[in-house]
DNA sequence: TCTGGGGTCCTAGGACCC
DNA sequence: TCTGGGGTCCTAGGACCC
């Protein structure tokens, strides 16, 4: 038996996007519920963006997944309602989950858009046990804000996330000890354990692995010698063994920003390719700025209508977040790496970040110090007028935007890792 | 069936240096 | 002239998360 030094819990809306949209539309008078009815959240097939991002509960009894092409959701289910993302009412949505998940404990640590951990451990004075707290907190997100949510409460972040997708919607469920841990992951499938996608699934199959309590009690050698450290990993997870904190408060510093687009026509011309490598590169080079680094390395990843693709990278001989010698390298890149093939994707991204004060003093020559001036108005003004405040002419009458790529406003992602 | 956009980490091979 | 071994950097590619 385990007693619990540490209780972590696990939170996470309910087809967050549909829900979200679902709650909005209630509370401004719609009859229907979207979640009580076959439906998804979907990108624009006009502009070749035309995937599932969430869907309801009865869409999924139609077979219908997440990253699915609506063509063929239609095809599954012909009455299907699909409805646009709003992405600013999933970030009002997102910071007033965060907020009651602070009365819970000042440890919140954001994972996702719809995710989060706390650190529950010494809290019970105030709100109880976990487990009649962590129903407290769901019911609070419920009828305050109009949504589910499914709370996982264990011992560790790894096994609270798991605990939490065990039956949804609107639950809590709890893995306490490590007879109930066994009890609960291991039947499972091998796939559903964080950390086994969509490659390593196939390979632990071939293994004869098809369960997480398989994968648990699996020769280590053996997992090592076909994943390397992967396998590892994975099996220390299927074991319930994970060890990292509630990281609240100070985040990770970024490690690298990156914008790639799906253009809504495949790209013939490198005088084309080229205009929209200048659009993700004025907008990784704003975003760069924003944080206040400088990159020491760019890569520009290309990817064809087969939806193949490959990448490239150099490094800078001096670290920079000037748009235009971003692009300069990047446009090198592309030249480089493009074959000629049309392209239906293009990804720019700068990384090996180092902050940007301590280079602003060293021997930048006076035609910087312009470069650096120009940048920081043209930030200035897109940021007050919109990004289509100040663009360059090359833009004109081209049918491509002159900044593309964005990112929710100061909103950090999650990572593969716990 | 023709599939987004944002991230992070790991591995392997080659170049280069001592 | 031929031959080692270890370390680091650079680049490409693959894997995972939501």
């Amino acid at each position: 038996m385990k007693s619990l030094d540490k209780i972590i819990m696990h939170i996470d809306a309910n087809s967050a996007y549909l829900s979200w949209e679902a709650a909005y539309r209630l509370q401004h008078g719609a009859s229907e519920d979207l979640r009580k009815i076959p439906s998804v959240i979907g990108g624009d097939e006009e502009s070749r963006h035309g995937i599932v991002l969430a869907k309801s509960i009865p869409a999924k009894k139609y077979g219908i997944k997440t990253g699915e092409p609506l063509v063929s959701v239609r095809q599954k289910c012909p009455h299907i309602v699909i409805v646009p993302p709003n992405y600013y009412l999933y970030m009002q949505c997102h910071n007033a989950m965060l907020e009651i998940l602070r009365d819970f404990s000042p440890n919140v640590q954001v994972f996702s858009i719809d995710e989060a951990f706390i650190d529950y451990t010494g809290m019970e004075g105030i709100h109880g046990d976990p487990v009649s707290a962590a129903n407290k907190l769901k019911n609070r997100i419920r009828d305050e804000l109009g949504f589910t949510v499914n709370i996982g409460v264990s011992w560790n972040k790894l096994l609270a996330k798991m605990a939490g997708e065990l039956k949804k919607p609107d639950m809590v469920h709890a893995i306490l000890n490590e007879d109930e841990m066994r009890e609960k992951m291991w039947p499972l499938p091998v796939e559903e354990l964080f950390g086994v996608g969509r490659a390593t699934a196939p390979k632990l199959h071939r293994l004869n692995i098809f369960t997480i309590g398989q994968l648990a009690q699996a020769d280590s050698e053996l997992l090592r010698f076909h994943l390397k450290s992967w396998g590892i990993l994975i099996q220390n997870y299927a074991n319930g063994i994970e060890n990292s904190l509630v990281a609240s408060g100070v985040r990770p510093p970024i490690k690298g920003i990156g914008n790639s687009c799906t253009i809504p026509f495949d790209v013939h011309t490198r005088e084309e390719a080229l205009k929209v490598l200048l659009s993700l590169c004025e907008m990784v080079g704003m975003r760069l700025r924003q944080a206040g680094f400088c990159a020491r390395l760019v890569s520009v990843w290309l990817r064809k209508t087969d939806l193949t693709g490959n990448g490239h990278q150099r490094k800078f001989l001096v670290a920079t977040d000037n748009t235009m010698k971003i692009y300069k390298i990047a446009s090198e890149l592309m030249d480089e790496l493009w074959s000629g093939k049309p392209l239906r994707g293009i990804g720019v991204r700068v990384s090996e970040l180092v902050p940007c004060d301590v280079l602003q003093l060293s021997i930048f020559e006076k035609y910087d110090e312009k470069k650096k001036r120009l940048d920081e108005t043209i930030d200035s003004l897109r940021m007050r007028f919109g990004s289509n405040a100040v663009f360059r002419s090359c833009f004109l009458g081209s049918g491509l935007s002159p900044v593309s790529g964005g990112v929710i406003d100061g909103f950090q992602m999650m990572t593969s890792l716990l």
